[in-house]
RNA sequence: GGGCGCGUAGCUCAGUGGGAGAGCGCUCGCUUCACACGCGAGAGGUCGCAGGUUCGAAACCCGCCGCGCCCA
């Protein structure tokens, strides 16, 4: 029951006193109580009036709105939250704004499974649909528009559940300004930074080779694509020649022998050289291909001679486009042999009829069915040479997807990134990594760039191109020549949207126009976050790099400056995964348009993984939900956990670590709870040996803690903090109970000052690690919230005051004061034990202890001997000068005990 | 094949040139006036293996083994 609770209306929670500590404190509801304070308080509002110098500004990731949070999003926002807070607490005014990306694949695949529908762009526009009740058995074909409608409806409330979480959870963000990727600002932006790109030339359109996703029937990037692990195998197979004579080559893909363009060998390959110059003859299909060379062939693979095809793998595109191939595809969108003309031009045949009948047994067919039909063909006609040989090798998949990708010439949308590599890696330098060795990762994927980035996606709920298509006079589409839209119409919707200058019933018509059809790749959208929580300016008819870093020319939209005033952000937290992806196309992006970094700063989160370290992931049944560990642990024993994973390093799934922060939480409340009920008097400083030695070790982790969160190292800030916290429960606060309950106000009054410093400090210390228990005790005894607090400066703990070190006698130097804590440390040990050992309880009177040590241990003890007589409750000390450490305890009953 | 990271107590991890540590777990004890969601005490390690540098190595260097990730 909290202070007032009983009064208070329901669903309202009490308002912030100070002044008062609960009879038995608890954590239970603390989540509710003070979620709700800091809503009305607005204590984590963003100050839009303060200048850049004084903003700290995060790039938050928005999570993928596809369903459910789990425990490693909670994880790493925890570890940004930790330094939000500190920062937050410095001084600076955070700018922390939370995002969802729900445009794209991942939605429309959870749409799909949890209505029962699939977008079919043929079907039109239904004004009056209700999605069914229950998912039917067969999916509903609806229109596009209803499609997207049904999309914003589920990411709406999954949004609404993942804001609930973060709340819980405590994330320290400013709830007045969330985006989402598909949101009118989010396109605006999208839309207008490319055509910025589109009108310097640094976006184009081609009809080129592009990786393709046969079951989502999209283009899809470099970037999204994973090697798997898959078995297959080695086929020899032989073309003919001219001659007479064979060819060997060897093939994972004989199914696409048919759209065979040559035969490559490496240029110092001995064996193949009376072949090079020369042509092979395909097999069943009889078409007539040169043999060359290059060096990107392998020679040490198989016989030395390959098949290049269209396209059987992305070394196929290189040598086409090095070699000035011809194509000949065989491959339709939906991964499927189409029909092709077996005899004319392009598919010349020694023997057509012989061609047509081979390809009859495999068009129509799936890429699998054609290869095992196809081996069955060779091996009849004598031209599989051996059985084919089992292999495992990698096979590149698109990341969501089921098969392989393929490699499907089509028209699409690219940025211009290979130019760039350079550029980018300098960038890549400029920015300070946390942890540095990830930068490796980085420069890795920059290295590795093969091609633009494909942006288009054949999908329906993204970020459409603002572009149309005019049409001539027989109504074909001119693409070299497309309408584009015009900065203030933005964001535009082209398929319901008329470009500048026509009429709406010209769509589709001879002489009108057509709406591009495609969407963005999610990724072209979210890497313009820090645009768009910044509310980008529109660059107008100017293109931002010709009006220099950060400054675009055109006219602000709605938010004044706000742009200048968090724009280049500071800080940019992301896991390791996607820094090939969000990342790099972040950088890429603000280079292309601002020419400049887009924060200084990116911080790098590890996994969780499960106990047996490996990825949590659904398919292996071991992921955790964020909302049970919240219930079960509450929302600050969760954070605990999570703010000892240090920067970068995976860390274990671990439910006794949240058992131990639960503890901490609880030590808190109760440790403020003795510290802070019937406070003895204050002093202007804290007199006796101890409890400045205290305060003086506790400067000394204000310290390190500060240093800590500015090398971004929050748990071992955290680390630091707790270490001294349990010294100081389990030693100090027993030493001084004596004199803290003492009638004298003049011996209690330094405990009563030292008892007010640290307990403020260590309140702030924790609070951006375990912001309900620290608001909670804060409450207690001060005004206003304590996340809005100074954090806590070495100079408020009396260290260096040199008057107040003169006004103070006989309590030693610096030095012998810590000196005497470890002193009065090791022998109440040694009188615990020897308790211990007797099976006493703590509380047993001691007849006589006697110390032997150093006589420089001895003096620092005699500083603290009133103490440790109480906390021991022994009669005599004893001391005698010595080399060694040792304490004879003698118990009351009469034994010695050790 | 290249790169990055990791290997310390049963578990999770800290420790970067000079005492081998924490929490949990385990054993024993204590209803001590903030806290039994507690307190106290104790047991437990050849710091992956091998070599080198050094007066001195868990740490630095070399090699190997194992695990994970990224890239080809």
């Amino acid at each position: 029951m909290y202070p007032g609770e009983d009064t208070d209306a329901p669903g309202q929670p009490p308002e912030r006193r100070a002044g008062e500590v609960p009879e038995r404190p608890t954590l239970d509801g603390l989540e509710a109580k003070w979620g709700a304070a800091w809503e009305r308080e607005r204590t984590y509002a963003f100050d839009r009036t303060a200048p850049r110098e004084r903003v700290f500004s995060i790039d938050t990731p928005p999570p993928t709105v596809s369903g459910s949070l789990h425990v490693g999003h909670v994880f790493s926002y925890t570890h940004t939250d930790t330094i939000a807070r500190y920062r937050r607490m410095r001084g600076m005014d955070v700018f922390y704004p939370m995002g969802w990306d729900d445009n794209g694949l991942p939605t429309e695949r959870r749409v799909q499974n949890y209505y029962g529908v699939r977008c079919d762009p043929q079907v039109p526009f239904d004004p009056g649909f209700a999605a069914p009740t229950e998912p039917p058995e067969e999916p509903l074909s609806i229109s596009r528009q209803n499609f997207v409608a049904l999309c914003l409806t589920l990411t709406e409330s999954d949004e609404q559940a993942f804001e609930d979480l973060w709340r819980t959870l405590g994330l320290s963000v400013d709830w007045g300004m969330t985006y989402t990727t598909i949101g009118p600002e989010s396109q605006r932006i999208s839309q207008s930074s490319f055509l910025g790109l589109l009108r310097r030339g640094v976006a184009y359109q081609l009809e080129a080779p592009t990786l393709w996703d046969v079951d989502f029937q999209t283009a899809v990037a470099q970037a999204e694509l994973e090697d798997r692990e898959r078995p297959g195998a080695m086929h020899r197979v032989r073309f003919g020649r001219e001659d007479g004579g064979e060819a060997l080559i060897d093939t994972t893909r004989p199914e696409l022998i048919g759209a065979c363009v040559a035969l490559l060998a490496h240029p110092e390959d001995e064996r193949h050289a009376a072949l090079v110059g020369g042509e092979a003859i395909t097999p069943l299909f009889g078409t007539r291909v040169p043999v060359l060379t290059h060096p990107l062939v392998q020679s040490d693979k198989g016989t030395g001679l390959v098949m290049v095809c269209t396209f059987g793998d992305l070394t196929d595109v290189v040598w086409w486009r090095e070699l000035g191939l011809p194509v000949r595809p065989l491959l339709g969108a939906d991964g499927r042999l189409v029909p092709v003309p077996w005899g004319e031009p392009g598919w010349e045949s020694r023997n057509p009829d012989a061609a047509r009948a081979a390809y009859s047994e495999l068009e129509g067919r799936t890429v699998n069915q054609a290869r095992r039909r196809i081996v069955e063909l060779l091996a009849a006609s004598g031209e599989l040479v051996g059985e084919p040989q089992p292999i495992q090798h990698a096979v590149k998949f698109f990341e969501k997807g089921d098969r392989p990708v393929e490699i499907v010439t089509s028209r699409q949308w690219f940025i211009r990134t290979v130019e760039h590599q350079d550029a980018l890696i300098a960038r890549g330098r400029e920015l300070r990594w946390d942890p540095p060795y990830m930068r490796a990762r980085f420069e890795d994927w920059v290295h590795g760039l093969t091609g633009d980035w494909c942006i288009s996606r054949q999908r329906f709920f993204g970020v459409p191109f603002p572009v149309w298509y005019p049409l001539d006079e027989q109504g074909q589409i001119r693409h070299e020549d497309p309408i584009l839209a015009e900065e203030a119409q933005l964001p535009v919707d082209p398929s319901s949207d008329v470009p500048p200058g026509y009429e709406p019933d010209q769509r589709g018509t001879p002489g009108g126009f057509v709406a591009d059809p495609d969407v963005m790749d999610t990724w072209a959208t979210s890497s313009l976050t820090p645009q768009i929580v910044a509310r980008a300016p529109s660059a107008a008819s100017a293109n931002r790099k010709d009006h220099g870093a950060a400054r675009a020319g055109g006219q602000a939209v709605d938010d004044g400056d706000l742009f200048e005033r968090v724009f280049p952000m500071d800080m940019r937290p992301q896991a390791h995964d996607i820094i090939r992806t969000w990342l790099f196309t972040t950088v890429l992006r603000s280079h292309l348009d601002y020419d400049v970094l887009p924060w200084r700063e990116a911080a790098i989160s590890g996994w969780v993984l499960d106990p047996d370290r490996k990825k949590m992931s659904k398919s292996k049944g071991n992921v955790v939900t964020p909302i049970a560990l919240l219930e079960e642990h509450g929302a600050d024993a969760v954070r605990y956990w999570a703010a000892k994973g240090r920067p970068g390093a995976d860390t274990a799934f671990d439910a006794k670590q949240m058992k131990t922060g639960r503890r901490l939480a609880v030590k808190l409340l109760n440790a403020s709870k003795f510290a802070i009920a019937d406070l003895p008097p204050d002093a202007a400083a804290a007199s006796h040996p101890l409890d400045r030695a205290m305060l003086e070790r506790l400067a000394g982790v204000v310290t390190e803690a500060t240093a800590c969160f500015e090398d971004y190292d929050y748990a071992r800030a955290l680390q630091r903090s707790e270490d001294f916290f349990w010294w100081y429960c389990d030693y100090y606060l027993e030493l001084v109970k004596g004199r803290r309950y003492a009638a004298d106000p003049d011996i209690s009054a330094s405990v009563g000052h030292a008892l007010r410093r640290s307990l403020s400090v260590l309140q702030r210390l924790f609070a951006p690690f375990l912001p309900f228990v620290c608001e909670e005790v804060w409450s207690w005894w001060q005004e206003g919230s304590v996340h809005r607090a100074p954090w806590p400066q070495e100079a408020e703990l009396g260290g260096a005051d040199g008057a107040r070190e003169a006004a103070v006698n006989g309590s030693g130097t610096p030095a012998q004061r810590d000196l005497a804590l470890d002193v009065v440390g090791d022998v109440l040990r040694e009188v615990r034990k020897a308790k211990s050992n007797a099976k006493q309880p703590m509380r047993a009177p001691v007849e006589r202890v006697l110390v032997r040590d150093t006589q420089e241990r001895l003096d620092a003890l005699a500083l603290g001997a009133d103490d440790l007589r109480q906390a021991g409750s022994i009669e005599i000390v004893h001391t005698e000068p010595g080399d060694e450490f040792g304490v004879e305890v003698q118990l009351a009953d009469g034994n010695p005990a050790a």
